[in-house]
DNA sequence: GTCTATATTCCGATAGAC
DNA sequence: GTCTATCGGAATATAGAC
């Protein structure tokens, strides 16, 4: 791998695990055995590592809708929450909401990004869920995007809140929202 | 209001503002006219600082409580939710998930403190929809400590995500979260 | 209780050699 | 592309005068 795509590997980890504002260059560069100006050599600015720590997991998005867009609604929507299963596993936040968070703190350039990436979620997951009450895979009564909003703020929020709660609150969530959409 | 509970007041603001990282002593000696090092004579570390936000928003959370105690459920709901309301008029995030994002970065004692006020919060969401669930005011499927922290969950991160969508999807959230409740 | 002054450390960032 | 060296600034924190 790249240096370059292992910068942008660890600065997500630590945008996952400490937040924007939380971690500095040197913990990249330490981590990666490299000096701190090497790092600066890819990404002169702190907010231009942000943005390809956006644009990455934006990729990483287009990858998961590609992997199961021929598959059936339940699937697919399982595979939308099992990005939250994997972030759990690893006791971290989710991007977003990490991201979220500091968004006062963030230029206009990440903030511009950061919509983008919460846009295409928020499309995806309406319309996994618009394709399931079509069929009748899934039943709910809100609209499609209010469900996905729901949705995603349940899993967004769990994995900040359920690091401060009982064990096993996150697989609650998770396995509620999975059993109330059923018809 | 005395300097120490006007740096306290200013603190909470930055938290929901800025994040804990992403705020400095001076921040708080600017906005209130005095110098640094007098901040540091109510606070000798900022983390003394980030103890006192949380337990001035616990004794918060308290005052609202015991506001609505004689009140029916449905009404002591809408007093937690006007919370979040609140703070969306001011374009913040809450205090919850504000530490909770930066929990890694934060001191133990500090954890220890906002784990009693998440508990706090949970367990009373938890028996305003216990009691609203026996006397009817209230239906839902799961029990009643999973919808509370499905309802917590949808709105603390609606605070972080809906500055990122559309207008009107914070109103959408919290008015589907009321109307879903209903019997 | 607030101030001046200062110590220390760290951070983001850049210039220029190799 | 990575390094050394360094800058300017900001952050947390403390000592001691008033």
């Amino acid at each position: 791998m790249s240096t370059k795509s292992e910068i942008i590997r660890l600065g997500d980890a630590l945008v996952k695990e400490k937040g924007f504002n939380g971690f500095s260059f040197s913990d990249i560069s330490k981590k990666l055995g490299i000096k701190n100006a090497s790092v600066h050599y890819y990404f002169p600015a702190k907010s231009n590592l942000g943005v390809a720590i956006i644009d990455d997991e934006l990729e990483r998005l287009h990858d998961a809708i590609a992997e199961v867009k021929d598959k059936q609604p339940d699937e697919q929507l399982k595979k939308f929450l099992s990005i939250y299963v994997g972030i759990k596993g690893e006791n971290n936040i989710c991007i977003v909401g990490s991201f979220a968070s500091d968004l006062s703190t963030l230029d206009d350039d990440m903030a511009a990004h950061l919509k983008t990436l919460v846009t295409e979620i928020l499309n995806w997951v309406t319309s996994i869920l618009a394709e399931g009450l079509r069929i009748g895979t899934f039943k709910f009564e809100t609209e499609p995007r209010t469900k996905a909003l729901l949705i995603i703020t349940n899993m967004l929020a769990s994995l900040q809140l359920t690091r401060l709660t009982e064990p096993g609150d996150f697989e609650t969530i998770h396995n509620t929202i999975i059993k109330e959409l059923k018809p």
